[in-house]
DNA sequence: CCTATTTCCGTGATTTAGTCACACTTGACA
DNA sequence: TGTCAAGTGTGACTAAATCACGGAAATAGG
Protein backbone atom coordinates (compact mmCIF):
# COMPACT_ATOMS: atom_id res chain seq x y z
CA UNK A 1 0.00 0.00 0.00
CA UNK A 2 2.89 2.37 0.95
CA UNK A 3 4.93 0.33 -1.69
CA UNK A 4 2.23 1.38 -4.32
CA UNK A 5 2.89 5.20 -3.39
CA UNK A 6 6.33 4.78 -2.88
CA UNK A 7 6.30 2.98 -6.71
CA UNK A 8 4.39 5.58 -8.67
CA UNK A 9 6.51 8.70 -6.61
CA UNK A 10 9.39 6.40 -8.32
CA UNK A 11 7.89 6.43 -11.85
CA UNK A 12 7.41 10.43 -11.92
CA UNK A 13 10.91 10.88 -9.84
CA UNK A 14 13.39 8.47 -11.72
CA UNK A 15 12.87 8.48 -15.99
CA UNK A 16 14.23 5.41 -16.32
CA UNK A 17 12.21 3.59 -14.12
CA UNK A 18 10.13 2.15 -16.98
CA UNK A 19 13.13 0.40 -18.25
CA UNK A 20 14.26 -1.43 -15.29
CA UNK A 21 13.41 -5.31 -14.97
CA UNK A 22 11.17 -6.60 -12.42
CA UNK A 23 13.56 -7.75 -9.50
CA UNK A 24 15.71 -3.84 -10.34
CA UNK A 25 12.73 -2.48 -9.62
CA UNK A 26 11.93 -4.12 -6.53
CA UNK A 27 15.54 -4.08 -5.46
CA UNK A 28 15.61 -0.15 -5.54
CA UNK A 29 12.12 -0.39 -3.58
CA UNK A 30 13.50 -2.42 -1.12
CA UNK A 31 16.10 -0.39 -0.45
CA UNK A 32 14.43 2.65 0.17
CA UNK A 33 12.78 3.87 3.46
CA UNK A 34 10.48 6.77 4.33
CA UNK A 35 12.57 8.78 7.19
CA UNK A 36 11.86 12.28 8.84
CA UNK A 37 14.09 14.71 9.92
CA UNK A 38 13.34 17.58 12.48
CA UNK A 39 14.42 21.12 11.87
CA UNK A 40 17.96 21.49 12.48
CA UNK A 41 19.20 17.80 12.95
CA UNK A 42 21.91 17.12 10.60
CA UNK A 43 21.30 14.46 8.00
CA UNK A 44 24.78 13.83 6.14
CA UNK A 45 28.27 14.61 7.27
CA UNK A 46 31.05 13.94 5.27
CA UNK A 47 31.54 11.16 2.42
CA UNK A 48 29.73 8.52 4.34
CA UNK A 49 27.49 7.67 1.01
CA UNK A 50 24.08 7.70 2.89
CA UNK A 51 22.16 7.06 -0.28
CA UNK A 52 19.94 9.61 -2.70
CA UNK A 53 17.74 11.42 -0.57
CA UNK A 54 13.91 12.27 -2.46
CA UNK A 55 12.52 15.24 -0.68
CA UNK A 56 9.01 15.04 -0.11
CA UNK A 57 8.45 17.68 2.14
CA UNK A 58 10.06 20.44 4.34
CA UNK A 59 13.55 21.95 2.83
CA UNK A 60 17.54 20.91 2.78
CA UNK A 61 20.38 22.68 3.25
CA UNK A 62 23.59 21.73 1.41
CA UNK A 63 26.87 23.01 2.69
CA UNK A 64 30.42 23.02 2.66
CA UNK A 65 31.71 22.59 6.02
CA UNK A 66 35.40 23.43 6.74
CA UNK A 67 38.26 22.54 9.26
CA UNK A 68 37.40 25.30 11.74
CA UNK A 69 34.06 25.09 11.37
CA UNK A 70 32.93 27.87 8.64
CA UNK A 71 30.10 27.00 6.73
CA UNK A 72 29.39 28.00 3.00
CA UNK A 73 25.60 26.83 2.08
CA UNK A 74 26.16 25.51 -1.30
CA UNK A 75 21.94 25.41 -2.05
CA UNK A 76 18.58 24.30 -0.95
CA UNK A 77 16.43 21.84 -1.78
CA UNK A 78 12.58 21.39 -1.00
CA UNK A 79 10.18 19.08 -2.20
CA UNK A 80 10.70 17.56 -4.97
CA UNK A 81 13.82 18.27 -5.19
CA UNK A 82 16.60 15.26 -5.64
CA UNK A 83 19.62 15.20 -2.97
CA UNK A 84 22.43 13.59 -4.99
CA UNK A 85 25.62 14.68 -3.49
CA UNK A 86 24.50 12.60 -0.49
CA UNK A 87 25.49 9.21 -2.52
CA UNK A 88 28.76 10.74 -4.39
CA UNK A 89 30.10 7.17 -4.49
CA UNK A 90 27.67 6.62 -7.16
CA UNK A 91 29.13 9.69 -8.81
CA UNK A 92 32.74 9.42 -10.51
CA UNK A 93 34.87 12.12 -10.31
CA UNK A 94 33.18 13.80 -6.97
CA UNK A 95 35.93 14.61 -4.43
CA UNK A 96 34.75 16.65 -2.32
CA UNK A 97 32.64 16.05 0.73
CA UNK A 98 29.46 17.78 1.39
CA UNK A 99 27.01 18.31 4.89
CA UNK A 100 22.73 18.40 4.66
CA UNK A 101 20.97 19.42 7.25
CA UNK A 102 16.94 19.85 7.59
CA UNK A 103 16.59 23.04 7.87
CA UNK A 104 12.92 22.43 8.51
CA UNK A 105 10.74 19.33 9.79
CA UNK A 106 11.39 17.50 6.51
CA UNK A 107 10.01 14.27 5.28
CA UNK A 108 12.28 12.50 2.67
CA UNK A 109 12.50 8.85 1.09
CA UNK A 110 16.17 7.63 1.30
CA UNK A 111 16.92 5.10 -1.55
CA UNK A 112 20.13 3.28 -0.22
CA UNK A 113 23.53 4.06 -2.45
CA UNK A 114 24.77 0.23 -2.86
CA UNK A 115 21.12 -0.41 -4.19
CA UNK A 116 21.24 2.20 -6.82
CA UNK A 117 24.70 1.84 -7.53
CA UNK A 118 24.25 -1.50 -8.71
CA UNK A 119 21.04 -0.45 -10.94
CA UNK A 120 23.35 2.42 -12.21
CA UNK A 121 26.29 -0.29 -13.22
CA UNK A 122 23.24 -2.25 -15.37
CA UNK A 123 21.35 0.46 -16.82
CA UNK A 124 23.16 3.37 -18.31
CA UNK A 125 20.33 5.49 -18.06
CA UNK A 126 20.20 5.31 -14.28
CA UNK A 127 23.41 6.68 -14.55
CA UNK A 128 23.40 9.56 -16.80
CA UNK A 129 20.23 10.66 -14.66
CA UNK A 130 22.28 10.24 -11.67
CA UNK A 131 24.93 12.38 -13.49
CA UNK A 132 22.89 14.75 -14.90
CA UNK A 133 21.61 15.23 -11.46
CA UNK A 134 24.73 16.43 -10.10
CA UNK A 135 25.07 18.80 -13.02
CA UNK A 136 22.40 20.84 -12.53
CA UNK A 137 23.68 21.12 -8.91
CA UNK A 138 26.96 21.81 -10.26
CA UNK A 139 25.12 25.11 -11.75
CA UNK A 140 23.64 25.81 -8.58
CA UNK A 141 27.17 26.37 -6.57
CA UNK A 142 28.32 28.00 -9.86
CA UNK A 143 25.46 30.66 -9.57
CA UNK A 144 26.29 30.58 -5.81
CA UNK A 145 30.15 31.23 -6.48
CA UNK A 146 29.00 34.32 -8.57
CA UNK A 147 26.41 35.62 -6.13
CA UNK A 148 29.51 35.74 -3.30
CA UNK A 149 32.30 37.00 -5.48
CA UNK A 150 30.67 39.05 -8.06
CA UNK A 151 27.97 40.76 -6.21
CA UNK A 152 27.95 43.29 -3.16
CA UNK A 153 25.94 42.86 0.18
CA UNK A 154 22.88 44.92 -0.68
CA UNK A 155 22.07 43.45 -4.04
CA UNK A 156 22.47 40.07 -2.69
CA UNK A 157 20.58 40.52 0.20
CA UNK A 158 17.54 41.79 -2.09
CA UNK A 159 17.97 38.87 -4.01
CA UNK A 160 17.87 37.14 -1.08
CA UNK A 161 14.74 38.32 0.22
CA UNK A 162 12.73 38.59 -3.24
CA UNK A 163 13.43 35.31 -3.67
CA UNK A 164 12.49 34.32 -0.29
CA UNK A 165 9.18 36.44 -0.46
CA UNK A 166 8.48 34.85 -3.78
CA UNK A 167 9.07 31.38 -3.08
CA UNK A 168 6.61 31.66 0.43
CA UNK A 169 3.70 33.72 -1.70
CA UNK A 170 4.11 36.36 0.93
CA UNK A 171 5.77 39.65 1.58
CA UNK A 172 7.28 38.49 4.71
CA UNK A 173 10.37 36.62 5.39
CA UNK A 174 10.01 34.62 8.33
CA UNK A 175 14.03 33.97 9.14
CA UNK A 176 16.92 35.06 11.67
CA UNK A 177 19.53 36.86 10.36
CA UNK A 178 21.72 34.51 11.76
CA UNK A 179 19.79 32.05 8.89
CA UNK A 180 20.44 34.56 6.73
CA UNK A 181 23.38 34.51 6.51
CA UNK A 182 24.36 30.98 6.77
CA UNK A 183 22.25 30.90 4.09
CA UNK A 184 23.94 33.32 1.91
CA UNK A 185 27.66 33.07 3.28
CA UNK A 186 28.17 36.02 5.10
CA UNK A 187 27.80 36.71 9.33
CA UNK A 188 24.98 37.65 11.39
CA UNK A 189 26.36 40.98 12.29
CA UNK A 190 27.17 42.24 8.62
CA UNK A 191 23.44 40.70 7.90
CA UNK A 192 22.02 42.64 10.42
CA UNK A 193 23.49 45.92 9.77
CA UNK A 194 22.40 46.15 5.76
CA UNK A 195 19.30 45.48 7.15
CA UNK A 196 18.73 47.97 9.67
CA UNK A 197 20.43 50.40 6.49
CA UNK A 198 17.29 48.80 4.46
CA UNK A 199 14.69 49.57 7.49
CA UNK A 200 16.06 53.33 7.72
CA UNK A 201 15.34 53.34 4.39
CA UNK A 202 12.06 52.04 4.54
CA UNK A 203 11.90 49.40 2.21
CA UNK A 204 12.06 46.73 4.66
CA UNK A 205 10.33 46.69 8.41
CA UNK A 206 10.87 43.82 10.88
CA UNK A 207 9.97 42.64 14.20
CA UNK A 208 10.73 39.65 15.77
CA UNK A 209 7.57 38.39 16.42
CA UNK A 210 6.32 39.26 12.31
CA UNK A 211 9.54 38.73 10.53
CA UNK A 212 10.80 41.14 8.13
CA UNK A 213 8.42 42.59 5.72
CA UNK A 214 9.03 43.78 2.41
CA UNK A 215 7.27 47.49 2.53
CA UNK A 216 8.87 49.29 -0.82
CA UNK A 217 8.99 45.94 -3.59
CA UNK A 218 10.22 48.45 -6.29
CA UNK A 219 13.49 49.39 -4.82
CA UNK A 220 14.62 46.26 -3.42
CA UNK A 221 14.20 45.12 -6.69
CA UNK A 222 16.29 48.00 -8.19
CA UNK A 223 18.68 47.16 -5.73
CA UNK A 224 18.84 43.60 -6.96
CA UNK A 225 19.46 44.58 -10.28
CA UNK B 1 48.52 9.93 -41.34
CA UNK B 2 48.06 12.66 -39.44
CA UNK B 3 44.61 11.40 -38.99
CA UNK B 4 46.40 7.87 -37.65
CA UNK B 5 47.98 9.80 -35.26
CA UNK B 6 44.41 11.69 -34.65
CA UNK B 7 42.37 8.01 -33.99
CA UNK B 8 45.49 6.55 -32.12
CA UNK B 9 44.81 9.74 -29.46
CA UNK B 10 41.28 9.15 -29.33
CA UNK B 11 41.62 5.99 -28.67
CA UNK B 12 43.56 6.50 -25.77
CA UNK B 13 41.82 9.24 -24.23
CA UNK B 14 37.88 8.66 -25.00
CA UNK B 15 37.04 5.14 -23.19
CA UNK B 16 33.87 4.34 -25.82
CA UNK B 17 36.01 4.96 -28.95
CA UNK B 18 36.70 1.11 -29.33
CA UNK B 19 32.29 0.91 -29.23
CA UNK B 20 31.36 3.57 -32.25
CA UNK B 21 31.04 2.02 -35.14
CA UNK B 22 33.37 2.92 -38.41
CA UNK B 23 30.70 5.65 -39.58
CA UNK B 24 30.72 6.81 -36.26
CA UNK B 25 34.27 7.04 -35.35
CA UNK B 26 34.69 8.36 -38.79
CA UNK B 27 32.33 11.21 -38.09
CA UNK B 28 33.94 12.43 -34.93
CA UNK B 29 37.31 12.34 -36.39
CA UNK B 30 36.64 14.31 -39.36
CA UNK B 31 34.60 16.69 -36.76
CA UNK B 32 37.94 17.51 -35.07
CA UNK B 33 40.65 20.05 -35.80
CA UNK B 34 44.11 21.16 -34.84
CA UNK B 35 44.35 24.57 -34.22
CA UNK B 36 47.16 26.39 -31.70
CA UNK B 37 46.48 28.99 -29.83
CA UNK B 38 48.99 31.87 -28.84
CA UNK B 39 49.71 32.91 -25.69
CA UNK B 40 46.87 35.18 -23.86
CA UNK B 41 44.13 34.73 -26.91
CA UNK B 42 40.69 34.15 -25.71
CA UNK B 43 39.32 30.55 -27.08
CA UNK B 44 36.01 30.33 -25.91
CA UNK B 45 33.64 32.88 -24.88
CA UNK B 46 29.44 32.45 -22.78
CA UNK B 47 27.75 30.05 -24.34
CA UNK B 48 28.42 28.84 -28.24
CA UNK B 49 29.49 25.69 -28.05
CA UNK B 50 32.79 26.03 -29.63
CA UNK B 51 33.31 22.04 -28.97
CA UNK B 52 35.14 19.53 -26.49
CA UNK B 53 38.63 20.26 -26.30
CA UNK B 54 41.97 18.21 -26.46
CA UNK B 55 45.02 19.78 -24.88
CA UNK B 56 48.04 18.68 -26.93
CA UNK B 57 50.33 20.95 -25.03
CA UNK B 58 50.55 24.38 -23.48
CA UNK B 59 47.75 25.52 -21.32
CA UNK B 60 44.36 27.11 -20.47
CA UNK B 61 42.44 29.20 -18.31
CA UNK B 62 38.89 28.28 -17.34
CA UNK B 63 37.44 31.42 -15.46
CA UNK B 64 33.61 33.40 -15.29
CA UNK B 65 33.32 36.94 -16.50
CA UNK B 66 31.16 39.02 -14.53
CA UNK B 67 29.30 41.51 -16.47
CA UNK B 68 31.58 44.20 -14.85
CA UNK B 69 34.66 42.36 -16.13
CA UNK B 70 35.74 40.98 -12.74
CA UNK B 71 36.94 37.25 -13.37
CA UNK B 72 37.24 33.90 -11.14
CA UNK B 73 39.59 31.48 -12.22
CA UNK B 74 37.28 28.26 -11.69
CA UNK B 75 40.63 25.63 -12.88
CA UNK B 76 43.65 25.67 -15.54
CA UNK B 77 44.13 23.20 -17.91
CA UNK B 78 47.39 21.06 -19.21
CA UNK B 79 48.57 18.75 -21.72
CA UNK B 80 46.35 15.58 -21.51
CA UNK B 81 43.72 17.51 -19.86
CA UNK B 82 39.95 17.75 -21.58
CA UNK B 83 38.07 20.55 -21.86
CA UNK B 84 34.49 19.67 -21.38
CA UNK B 85 32.55 22.99 -20.62
CA UNK B 86 33.58 24.57 -23.60
CA UNK B 87 30.85 22.40 -25.22
CA UNK B 88 27.85 22.82 -22.14
CA UNK B 89 24.87 22.11 -25.27
CA UNK B 90 26.59 18.28 -24.96
CA UNK B 91 25.64 18.38 -20.84
CA UNK B 92 22.36 18.28 -19.62
CA UNK B 93 21.86 21.00 -16.78
CA UNK B 94 24.25 23.08 -16.99
CA UNK B 95 23.21 26.75 -17.14
CA UNK B 96 26.07 28.89 -16.25
CA UNK B 97 28.98 30.26 -19.00
CA UNK B 98 32.51 30.50 -18.95
CA UNK B 99 35.56 32.03 -20.72
CA UNK B 100 38.66 30.39 -21.89
CA UNK B 101 41.95 31.91 -22.45
CA UNK B 102 45.42 30.20 -23.33
CA UNK B 103 47.69 30.98 -20.70
CA UNK B 104 50.34 29.65 -23.01
CA UNK B 105 50.96 28.97 -26.64
CA UNK B 106 48.85 25.87 -26.53
CA UNK B 107 48.30 23.30 -29.01
CA UNK B 108 44.58 22.18 -29.10
CA UNK B 109 42.25 19.51 -31.22
CA UNK B 110 38.44 20.81 -30.70
CA UNK B 111 36.05 18.18 -31.67
CA UNK B 112 32.75 19.37 -33.12
CA UNK B 113 29.87 19.49 -30.43
CA UNK B 114 27.26 18.71 -33.09
CA UNK B 115 29.03 15.78 -33.92
CA UNK B 116 29.66 14.76 -30.13
CA UNK B 117 26.11 15.12 -29.24
CA UNK B 118 24.76 13.01 -32.34
CA UNK B 119 27.03 10.52 -31.06
CA UNK B 120 26.81 10.63 -27.09
CA UNK B 121 22.44 10.53 -27.93
CA UNK B 122 23.13 7.07 -29.59
CA UNK B 123 26.33 5.38 -27.26
CA UNK B 124 25.72 6.27 -23.60
CA UNK B 125 29.20 5.24 -23.08
CA UNK B 126 29.88 8.37 -24.62
CA UNK B 127 27.74 10.73 -23.04
CA UNK B 128 28.22 9.16 -19.34
CA UNK B 129 31.88 10.40 -20.57
CA UNK B 130 31.24 14.04 -21.00
CA UNK B 131 29.56 13.79 -17.72
CA UNK B 132 31.95 12.34 -15.89
CA UNK B 133 34.24 14.68 -16.69
CA UNK B 134 32.42 17.52 -16.40
CA UNK B 135 31.73 16.23 -12.47
CA UNK B 136 35.75 16.44 -12.28
CA UNK B 137 35.32 19.66 -12.98
CA UNK B 138 32.55 20.02 -10.54
CA UNK B 139 35.24 18.98 -7.65
CA UNK B 140 37.84 21.57 -8.90
CA UNK B 141 35.56 24.31 -8.61
CA UNK B 142 34.24 23.22 -5.34
CA UNK B 143 38.49 22.88 -4.06
CA UNK B 144 38.50 26.66 -5.71
CA UNK B 145 35.51 27.58 -3.87
CA UNK B 146 36.99 26.42 -0.39
CA UNK B 147 40.30 27.93 -0.81
CA UNK B 148 39.05 31.82 -1.97
CA UNK B 149 36.19 31.31 0.87
CA UNK B 150 37.77 29.45 3.72
CA UNK B 151 41.70 30.44 3.66
CA UNK B 152 43.50 33.47 4.22
CA UNK B 153 45.75 35.23 1.28
CA UNK B 154 49.41 33.92 2.71
CA UNK B 155 47.77 30.38 2.91
CA UNK B 156 46.32 30.69 -0.39
CA UNK B 157 49.46 32.05 -1.85
CA UNK B 158 51.73 29.38 0.04
CA UNK B 159 50.21 26.68 -1.46
CA UNK B 160 49.93 28.41 -5.19
CA UNK B 161 53.66 28.68 -5.16
CA UNK B 162 54.19 25.92 -4.22
CA UNK B 163 51.83 24.00 -6.45
CA UNK B 164 53.16 25.93 -9.07
CA UNK B 165 56.93 25.07 -8.72
CA UNK B 166 56.20 21.55 -8.36
CA UNK B 167 54.37 21.42 -11.47
CA UNK B 168 57.51 22.52 -13.51
CA UNK B 169 59.99 20.52 -11.13
CA UNK B 170 61.47 23.93 -10.21
CA UNK B 171 61.74 26.29 -6.93
CA UNK B 172 61.31 29.24 -9.20
CA UNK B 173 58.01 30.13 -10.48
CA UNK B 174 57.90 32.65 -13.23
CA UNK B 175 54.45 34.38 -13.41
CA UNK B 176 53.86 38.09 -12.65
CA UNK B 177 52.29 39.32 -9.61
CA UNK B 178 49.60 39.86 -12.09
CA UNK B 179 49.16 36.65 -13.29
CA UNK B 180 49.46 35.01 -10.31
CA UNK B 181 46.41 37.18 -8.75
CA UNK B 182 43.63 36.34 -11.74
CA UNK B 183 44.42 32.57 -11.32
CA UNK B 184 44.14 33.09 -7.46
CA UNK B 185 40.78 35.47 -7.57
CA UNK B 186 42.45 38.18 -6.04
CA UNK B 187 43.91 41.16 -7.07
CA UNK B 188 47.48 42.23 -8.30
CA UNK B 189 48.32 44.93 -5.06
CA UNK B 190 47.59 42.04 -2.84
CA UNK B 191 49.71 39.64 -4.22
CA UNK B 192 52.52 42.41 -4.24
CA UNK B 193 52.12 42.96 -0.77
CA UNK B 194 52.04 39.28 0.49
CA UNK B 195 55.11 38.38 -1.65
CA UNK B 196 57.10 41.22 -0.15
CA UNK B 197 55.99 40.34 3.59
CA UNK B 198 57.29 36.66 2.24
CA UNK B 199 60.67 38.07 1.09
CA UNK B 200 61.38 40.51 4.05
CA UNK B 201 60.67 37.00 6.07
CA UNK B 202 63.32 35.63 4.24
CA UNK B 203 61.20 32.89 2.43
CA UNK B 204 61.21 34.00 -1.17
CA UNK B 205 63.40 36.22 -3.00
CA UNK B 206 62.05 37.61 -6.64
CA UNK B 207 63.88 39.61 -9.16
CA UNK B 208 61.62 40.73 -12.15
CA UNK B 209 64.13 38.40 -14.54
CA UNK B 210 64.63 35.53 -12.55
CA UNK B 211 60.79 35.14 -11.35
CA UNK B 212 60.01 34.20 -7.79
CA UNK B 213 62.43 31.61 -5.97
CA UNK B 214 61.67 29.79 -2.95
CA UNK B 215 64.40 29.95 -0.32
CA UNK B 216 62.63 28.41 2.80
CA UNK B 217 60.63 25.50 1.29
CA UNK B 218 59.75 24.21 5.00
CA UNK B 219 58.58 27.53 6.45
CA UNK B 220 56.21 28.30 3.37
CA UNK B 221 55.06 24.59 3.29
CA UNK B 222 54.05 25.78 7.36
CA UNK B 223 52.00 28.71 5.94
CA UNK B 224 49.94 26.25 3.27
CA UNK B 225 49.09 24.23 6.19
C1' DC C 1 2.35 36.26 37.06
C1' DC C 2 7.02 36.71 37.64
C1' DT C 3 11.85 35.37 36.97
C1' DA C 4 15.21 32.66 34.64
C1' DT C 5 17.15 31.26 30.65
C1' DT C 6 17.83 30.88 25.97
C1' DT C 7 17.65 32.81 21.66
C1' DC C 8 18.18 36.63 18.97
C1' DC C 9 19.69 41.27 17.91
C1' DG C 10 22.66 45.89 18.08
C1' DT C 11 26.93 48.01 18.03
C1' DG C 12 31.75 49.60 18.39
C1' DA C 13 36.50 48.21 17.49
C1' DT C 14 39.68 45.70 14.77
C1' DT C 15 41.51 43.13 10.84
C1' DT C 16 41.72 41.42 6.26
C1' DA C 17 41.25 41.92 1.63
C1' DG C 18 39.86 44.44 -2.49
C1' DT C 19 39.86 49.02 -4.92
C1' DC C 20 41.68 53.40 -6.59
C1' DA C 21 45.17 56.52 -7.95
C1' DC C 22 49.50 57.40 -9.15
C1' DA C 23 54.55 57.12 -9.09
C1' DC C 24 58.59 54.43 -9.81
C1' DT C 25 61.65 50.47 -12.07
C1' DT C 26 63.11 47.58 -15.24
C1' DG C 27 64.06 45.58 -19.42
C1' DA C 28 63.36 45.66 -24.41
C1' DC C 29 64.00 47.65 -28.53
C1' DA C 30 64.28 51.28 -31.90
C1' DT D 1 71.02 55.49 -25.30
C1' DG D 2 66.78 57.43 -24.83
C1' DT D 3 61.94 55.91 -24.98
C1' DC D 4 58.26 53.24 -23.83
C1' DA D 5 55.46 49.59 -22.11
C1' DA D 6 55.08 46.21 -18.87
C1' DG D 7 55.51 45.27 -14.32
C1' DT D 8 55.91 46.69 -9.48
C1' DG D 9 55.48 49.69 -4.98
C1' DT D 10 52.72 52.29 -1.98
C1' DG D 11 49.38 55.20 0.52
C1' DA D 12 44.58 56.10 1.12
C1' DC D 13 40.08 54.37 1.11
C1' DT D 14 36.14 51.00 1.34
C1' DA D 15 33.70 46.65 2.07
C1' DA D 16 33.15 42.92 4.60
C1' DA D 17 34.43 39.56 8.19
C1' DT D 18 35.58 38.92 12.87
C1' DC D 19 35.75 39.84 17.84
C1' DA D 20 33.74 41.08 22.04
C1' DC D 21 30.47 42.65 24.20
C1' DG D 22 25.81 43.98 26.17
C1' DG D 23 20.90 44.19 25.85
C1' DA D 24 16.09 42.94 24.32
C1' DA D 25 12.50 39.52 23.33
C1' DA D 26 10.50 35.19 23.57
C1' DT D 27 9.88 30.95 26.20
C1' DA D 28 9.61 27.87 29.97
C1' DG D 29 9.05 26.65 34.85
C1' DG D 30 7.67 27.50 39.02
Amino acid sequence: MGDLGLKELFKNTFPFFDLLTEGEAKSLLSASQTVRFEKGKNIHDGNECTGIILIKSGALRVYLLSEDGKEITLYRLFAGDICILSASCVLGGITFDVSIDAEEDSECIIVGSCAFEDIARRVPEAKIFALECALTRFSDVVWTMEQMLFMSMDKRLAIFLLDEAAKRGSDTVHLTHDQIAKYMGSAREVVSRRLKHFISEGILASSRRDGIRILDKKRLRALAM
